[in-house]
DNA sequence: TATTGTTATACTCTATAACTATA
DNA sequence: TATAGTTATAGAGTATAACAATA
């Protein structure tokens, strides 16, 4: 019942690719948080900030490619839970700058592994080297600012991707 | 001001890239679809049935990993539109076979070619192998029914997912 | 009993504009 | 004037439970 379906058009859209596979991840990643009352733009926040301490938020929501607004109440959240601290920063005052407490840094700690896991048992499809490869190919694409959509009136890319570092070797295929 | 950030432990969390990577296509696609008054869902959906008239909601909704329920204010938006028409089948009056009308099929082909423009500019930052290689790997990846979370009480897969013809020649690696 | 489509509801994420305080 | 953070609000997508009609 129900013989396989055929996509068309379909096939040549990235984005309806990248989203059906975004789905089932998504809904693994949402799960798995969820074990340490995390969701996942929170964990995603916590994880990048223990990494990155001392940055203003609006680096952090950009590398993350979350607006500014949508960003304040994440943060608001974590901080109201302990889990990191804003301080002024002296240079500039109108920036905080964030870090990750020590109960912040124990629950990322905690959660890491399962929801690694977990990732890793969705992508277990894949062999490593996939893996790898399919890493590397959407770390090319979405580190890339022209891969961003353009203001029809300015021309302007919508918002600034910063490039991020990526600790592997990811370009030296 | 801004070096580069590290990613840490999300470097490994393939929900993470992928989300990552989906954002700039999801606003591109957006913005295309718009201009033909579709949102993405409805553009994809109605993509969809007019490549496979004459089924049922629950297929189609299953081969796009959408809720039944959500499903169904897409598919009315797109019939009050006149842009499909939905039968009672006669096999089965429980429930509906779905078509794209010709009103339908002509905004799906006037839609296209600028939809897939947006796309390909996105993704312009791959080489034409890299992009078959990624879409290779895309579809290995949500075709596969391990790659469902599952469900803690039952050890049933949430919800299945169809498996569905790619017309090109993706696994000849 | 199970399935198809539906309704209702809540939650998560995203987009946009306007405001404040600082620069 | 411009930027960092904030507030408010709307939109889009997603998840869950329960229901009627039909199987």
């Amino acid at each position: 019942m129900g013989d396989q379906l055929k996509f068309g058009a379909l096939n040549n859209l990235f984005g309806f690719h990248l989203r059906q596979a975004y789905t089932p991840f998504g809904q693994a990643y949402r799960e798995a948080a969820a074990n340490f009352e995390l969701k996942p733009s929170q964990y995603t926040v916590l994880a990048l900030i223990k990494h990155n301490p001392g940055r203003r938020q609006s680096e952090l929501a950009e590398a993350l490619n979350i607006e500014r607004s949508n960003f304040v109440p994440i943060i608001e959240a974590l901080e109201s839970r302990g889990l990191l601290i804003r301080e002024k920063s002296r240079e500039d005052r109108r920036s905080y700058s964030i870090e990750v407490t020590p109960k912040g840094k124990a629950l990322v700690t905690k959660a890491t592994a399962p929801i690694l896991a977990e990732s890793d048992r969705a992508a277990a499809v894949l062999s490593g080297s996939e893996q790898e490869t399919l890493r590397k190919l959407l770390y090319k694409l979405y580190s890339d600012k022209k891969t961003r959509p353009v203001n029809a009136s300015t021309g302007e890319r919508l918002s600034e991707l910063r490039y991020i570092v990526i600790e592997y070797n990811y370009f030296t295929t």
